[in-house]
RNA sequence: GCGGGAAUAGCUCAGUUGGUAGAGCAUCAGCCUUCCAAGCUGAGGGUCGCGGGUUCGAGUCCCGUUUCCCGCUCCA
């Protein structure tokens, strides 16, 4: 127990804990951090880079690869302005708000009508605009004709590609169309480390559907996309769906869930699936002017296309990751910091060592490493005192297996493997060490939650 | 945006009533070591978040500002 140490909630020190790790071992930056840093913006290091591309890749690979139903977009950031106009973010992005100078609440302007405060009747500020889009300008000129936006959500470039993907691709209903990319939002209070930033990364499925057909559509990507998360290893007993009841249901929506996970900081969402209805495309056939109609000869049918969406976070499923792979194991003399991900997601696969620097083990175990990252494999080289610790090293940058060049090595060309979660060893020979590795890398299934939550 | 707390080396922190910075760990270079942190020797690294002010002198006092954390609003 520390001095005059401030008393930490259970799960707040657990979130700085993974915080100053991310930093420790290269997996989160603060941005700008030289200059004092920048609110809500994160840079990733070099094991950030690796698992956020993992996780975005075994996203892509499950959304678009494995199935012929969904093709892939990748639209710009920058879309002309009516298009915020047709989908209600320059309406519904814009929120009068005022506060209330004496209990310091906050409110929408359009919550309630009257003077004062509705809860303790004190004095209210004037209303102020709050746009939750970035403005910027296109074009050197800096005036009102020339405002483009940032775009808060990437499914807007999916809806206004719908008949450019649909055509090109052949794609007959029911089919998705998926995108990864940046969006940006002017968030009135980001903060959570990299659960809400003002820049940030999404990961959406939009599935054309024939009208109707929502609900059912609804719940078999509902199911899919849970599944997903337990597939990551995500503890399946942290992952909750909360629906969206008439109060809390989203202006395009008509029904709503969340997939749900219990973060150190409360329970919070990670992804939306929602039935959007005809909503968006009709908006856009509306504003634009131009038919969004899906038309099938053979069937002789002519409609709008409904749509059920999966919209998920690649920063928050990213920090999912850290902090459901977070733990501190008790041994006998000291406690181990081992980030338990999946080694499929992992930003290095495995950690060579020889066991001294002597007797040629070094050379040996450089060749290895030459081996293993000629056929592409994310390994790392550690010489550096004793063996122990290079293992605990790589435990917490959340490395799998640790391979470990021995003086049986030098007579039977076997070196140990090294097994992160068990810290059990096995031997095996050097020239089936990569299919082994790949072996297990590809057999990994993610262990049963108990139900009991650290 | 409002209220509360914080900011000193990469990390965790110490710094007495204001006298111009220290520890452990980490890093690097050696040495020693036959498998689970904390063996030995040495080295590098800080204009104490930033900007002002008070003072002969500010990490220490005052003001402003930025950032982070915790509460109120949002939702990927």
């Amino acid at each position: 127990m520390g001095k005059n140490k401030k008393q930490a909630a259970p799960g707040e020190e657990r979130m700085q804990k993974v915080v100053s790790l991310c930093k420790r071992r290269g997996y989160v930056f603060q941005s700008s951090e030289i200059y004092g840093g920048l609110n809500s913006c994160w840079d990733y290091g070099p094991l950030g880079v690796e698992l956020k591309n993992n996780i975005k890749r075994r996203w892509w690979k499950e959304m678009v690869h494995s199935r012929e139903d969904v093709v892939g977009l990748d639209s710009s950031v920058l879309m002309h302005p009516d298009i915020w106009k047709a989908s209600g973010h320059v309406d519904g992005f814009t929120d009068p708000m005022v506060d209330c100078k004496k209990c310091r609440r906050r409110f929408r302007d359009d919550d309630f009508e009257g003077e004062v405060c509705p809860v303790c009747g004190g004095e209210l500020t004037e209303q102020r605009q709050f746009n939750l889009m970035f403005r910027t300008f296109m074009g050197p000129l800096e005036d009102q004709g020339s405002v483009v936006f940032l775009r808060p959500e990437t499914a807007q470039g999916i809806y206004v590609n719908f008949l450019n993907v649909q055509t090109s691709s052949r794609k007959k209903i029911p089919f998705g169309i998926a995108q990864i990319g940046k969006a940006f939002r002017n968030e009135i209070t980001p903060g959570n480390f990299i659960f809400r930033m003002r820049e940030f990364e999404q990961m959406e499925m939009q599935y054309f559907i024939k009208p109707d057909t929502g609900p059912e559509w609804l719940e078999y990507w509902m199911e899919k996309r849970m599944a997903w998360y337990v597939a990551q290893g995500i503890r399946s007993d942290r992952l909750h769906f909360h629906e969206h009841g008439p109060d809390d249901l989203a202006h395009y929506a008509r029904a709503a869930y969340d997939i749900e996970y219990d973060f150190p900081f409360g329970r919070k969402e990670l992804e939306g699936i929602h039935d959007r209805g005809d909503f968006d495309l009709s908006r856009h056939q509306e504003h634009s002017g131009k038919k969004l109609t899906y038309i099938d000869p053979a069937a002789d049918e002519r409609f709008i296309p409904h749509i059920v969406e999966t919209s998920a976070g690649v920063d928050r499923s990213l920090l999912v990751c850290l902090v459901d792979a977070y733990e501190e194991e008790e041994l006998e003399k000291d406690t181990r910091v081992v980030l338990r991900l999946s080694p499929q997601l992992a930003p290095i696969k495995a950690a060579i060592f020889p066991l001294v620097k002597r007797d040629g083990m070094p050379e040996i175990a450089r060749g290895i490493q030459e081996d293993l990252t000629g056929r592409g494999m994310p390994v790392f080289y550690d010489e550096g005192g004793a063996v122990g610790r290079r293992y605990r090293r790589q435990d917490e940058a959340g490395t799998p297996f640790g391979i470990t060049v021995d003086s049986d090595t030098l007579t039977d060309q076997t070196v140990t493997v090294r097994d992160r979660d068990t810290m059990a060893q096995e031997r095996v020979s050097i020239d089936t060490l990569h299919e082994y590795l790949v072996q297990r890398i590809n057999s990994w299934t993610p262990a049963v939650t108990n139900g009991q939550s650290a």
